[in-house]
DNA sequence: GTATAGAGGATTGTTGAACGATTCGGCAAT
DNA sequence: ATTGCCGAATCGTTCAACAATCCTCTATAC
């Protein structure tokens, strides 16, 4: 029932909309969430290397805020998979393990092809695409390896945009966030991200032809190389089998909910 | 530089790591998310319903713990988009948008299909898929709608399971408790569950013949159906058009961090 | 010597209270 | 009907405290 539909108004109803789009602009954020923020790219460029722990009353001392508040950012980095959570002993940046790369090309490959696979008829709006690349040649020409690293990823980023599904953007930008702590141990930068650049290129072109179904194949292959790659890279580091106890939420791990119980185990 | 390696030891190495596969089942949970596990249920079978609004205190105070507990419960629930977070306003039953609806089907057609498509050669371990069914026909022949629900979202679930990926099977534990919350505004939920038991019949046996391409067009078919069954429903209810500010946390919505600029908006 | 057991210290889990900040609703003034 | 203002209610955040838990180190027993 609304009965307010035929009241005068002085603004037009176009106006409004616009309006009311930019209104998650001025929301203000949560000190939990600056300090996340802060924390994330911290964890992102390395600062905190993976497996090291994060102590309350250190951290928070430091950065001026009340244990109750940075447990709250915790929690908001723990899902996003960045930190992992062990009862009564803390946070600490999460230590991928292989199966955990496994696990995230698993879900690139099957949701990035999914996404080519989906498109429809060319030409495919691939402005986005085309701003990475130019940002990964001119971090590439600059030797900035890491910019270089965060263009190729914004790339990616911007070819599962192309489904139009924030859901799927947001599943997409948190594998990709993972898939940062695994870069941590490359020794090497440059020659782990420059030859995909190219890459990157050769799949826009394709994609600018308006061969999706050729690009997906560019895209599996070049799926397949980089995990063996990093893969590869984690067979000669010493990385502890994570069999801890550690808790990271997905988006509802912690699932059993009443009356519906998963039979999972995991 | 790992020196503990050929420590003596009485128990063999088979024997431990069985021994840490148990381990998450005594691992206790935190006070937090019991009483995340007690909203989420009620959530989920509606007596909270979408747009009611969770006040700390009253809650805090109803089941008995402190209101920083309470809100790192809530902050859980939020990840989980069960609840809608508003600055200095509170927590609320999340309610889907027509888009939201649109989005959730985007995404299961689009990790679903990819699923069936990357299953390798036939036979498939279909073992769960055909419990959820069974589950179904009982729920079914006892009138349990709500519980038949369950049994279909179940089956969808195993499907994605197929995929054994754990992070797909996340994403996918959280959109179906997402759809949970677009359920409740059907008001019969025998005329909506009860087709999709023959439907889902029907995708199991052609997969357990094999035809996983088959499968996946009955699947596809199924989603779309679904789909526009809700859609249709949800234009003749009220829905006022959630353009409020409300946060919701996707894996890692929140994105724009330092040095990398996520030109999205959303 | 090796291994078990226990004590002590450090850190986390949780609570309770407090205060400023923000929002919402109503009432008066224009 | 719109605007301006005020007060009540609730949230955001901090602080201090205590219990629970884990880790380390030492002492003891074999």
């Amino acid at each position: 029932m609304f009965f307010a539909v035929g009241f005068t108004s002085a603004m037009s109803d176009d106006v409004l909309d616009e309006l009311a789009a930019d209104r998650n602009l001025l929301s203000r954020t949560s000190t939990a969430e600056r300090v996340a923020d802060i924390l994330r790219s911290r964890i992102i460029e390395g600062a905190f290397r993976p497996g090291a722990r994060l102590p309350e009353e250190e951290i928070g001392a430091a950065l001026g805020v009340s244990r109750n508040t940075l447990r709250e950012a915790f929690r908001l980095l723990t899902h996003e998979r960045l930190l992992a959570h062990r009862l009564n002993r803390g946070m600490f940046v999460r230590v991928l393990t292989v199966e955990d790369l496994e696990d995230i090309y698993r879900v690139r490959s099957l949701v990035q092809c999914a996404v080519l696979r989906a498109l429809g008829e060319p030409p495919y709006p691939l402005a986005a695409l085309e701003s990475a690349v130019t940002a990964g040649r001119g971090a590439s020409s600059e030797a900035r390896w890491r910019d270089l690293g965060t263009a190729n990823m914004r790339f990616h980023q911007a070819m599962v945009e192309l489904a139009g599904s924030p859901r799927t953007d947001a599943l997409m930008r948190g594998v990709l966030a993972e898939l940062r702590l695994v870069f941590h141990v490359m020794d090497d930068p440059r020659r782990f991200h420059e030859p995909y650049l190219v890459r990157n290129e050769e799949i826009l072109r394709t994609l600018q032809q308006g061969e999706a179904a050729e690009a997906e194949r560019l895209l599996a292959a070049y799926l397949d190389d980089s995990r063996s790659q990093l893969a590869g890279a984690y067979a000669t580091t010493d990385v502890p089998r994570a069999r801890d106890g550690s808790t990271v939420y997905g988006s509802a791990v912690h699932g059993r909910t009443a009356g519906e119980r998963t039979a999972d185990g995991r």
